[in-house]
DNA sequence: TCACTTTAATTGATATATCAACTATATTTG
DNA sequence: CAAATATAGTTGATATATCAATTAAAGTGA
C-alpha cells in the first residue's frame, strides 16, 4: 500500500471516505435527493424530537453553520418542520414530517445493510479494540 | 459515550474530524492561508515532481474535480507551477515553487508533531492492529 | 434593573466533495 | 488508417466544512 504520509491516520481517512461513498450509493438507489448527512439528521430526530440544532451539531460533530444549512435544505425538501421553541426563543423545535418518516422507513434497511457490510468479518473483539484505539486518538487530539 | 448510530463507523468519522481540526489549527499558527489538503499536495509533490493531477487524486482519495480546484488555488497562491506535459498533452507537470518549498519546510515540524500527538501512547502493535482492521473495512466497502 | 456575559442560530466568504456533462488528447481495434 | 473507446482534466451545480462576524435572546451579578 502506497501511503504518502506513512501513518495510520491516512488509513482512517481512506476508510471513512470509502464508507461514505458506498453508503451514499446505496441510499441514492432508494431515495434520490437525500444525502447521508441528511439521513443521519433524520435518524437523530426520530429518536428525540426535542433536539435543537446545537444538540444535533454536537452529536454528529458538525459546525453550527453546517447544521443551519442542512436543516434549511431539509425543511425546503419537506423532510422536516421547524418551529420556534416557546421556552427559549433562540431555539427551534425540529420534527420529521410524514414524508420524513416515510423516507427514513424506506432507508432504514439500506442503512443497516451498509453498516453490516462495512463491518463484515470483524469480530466484536476487533470492533471493541478499534473503538478503544480511536477514542485514544480522539482524546490525544483534544488535549491541546 | 452517546453514539447515535451505535456503530464504530461513527467513531472513525469523529476521529478523523478531530485530527483534521487539530492539524489545521497547528498549521495555521505557522502559515496562514494554507489548508491541510493543500499541505498534503505539497508533501506529495516534493517526493515525486512528475505527479499528474490524476495521480495525486488517487493518492489522497479525492475526486479529480476537487484536485483541479485545489491545484488552481495553489497555483494562484504561488505554491505550485503547472506546465503542460509535452509527452501527453492531456496531462500537466506540477512542481513546487521556491515559496512552496519554503512553506513546506516551515510546516514539516508541525506536521510531524501533529501525527506524533495524535498517536501518542499507542503501541506499534495497536497501530498495526488499527491499520489492519481499517483495511478490512475498506475492502468490505469496495466489494460491491 | 442594568450592564455584562453566554448561548443559539445565522450569514458571508472561502475551501472542499460529488456527480454529471463535456473537451481534448491518446489508445485500441477492426 | 478511421471509428470507437479510454483517459486526463475542466466546468457547473449543489452540498458540506470552517472561520469570523453578527443578531437575538437568556442568564448573571452588582
Amino acid at each position: 500500500m502506497k501511503n504518502p504520509t506513512g501513518t495510520v491516520l491516512y488509513s482512517i481517512e481512506q476508510t471513512i471516505k470509502e464508507y461514505r461513498k458506498c453508503s451514499q450509493k446505496n441510499i441514492s438507489r432508494i431515495v434520490k435527493d437525500i444525502t447521508i448527512d441528511q439521513t443521519l439528521v433524520l435518524i437523530i430526530l426520530r429518536n428525540k424530537t426535542t433536539s435543537s440544532q446545537k444538540e444535533i451539531a454536537d452529536l454528529i460533530f458538525k459546525d453550527y453553520a453546517s447544521i443551519t444549512r442542512i436543516i434549511e435544505l431539509m425543511v425546503k425538501k419537506e423532510f422536516l418542520i421547524r418551529t420556534s421553541n416557546e421556552d427559549d426563543r433562540r431555539k427551534f423545535t425540529l420534527e420529521l414530517t410524514a414524508k420524513g418518516e416515510k423516507t427514513l422507513d424506506l432507508l432504514t434497511p439500506a442503512i443497516q445493510q451498509n453498516r453490516k457490510k462495512a463491518l463484515k468479518g470483524l469480530s466484536s473483539d476487533e470492533i471493541d479494540q478499534l473503538d478503544k484505539i480511536l477514542h485514544k486518538i480522539i482524546s490525544n487530539c483534544k488535549t491541546q
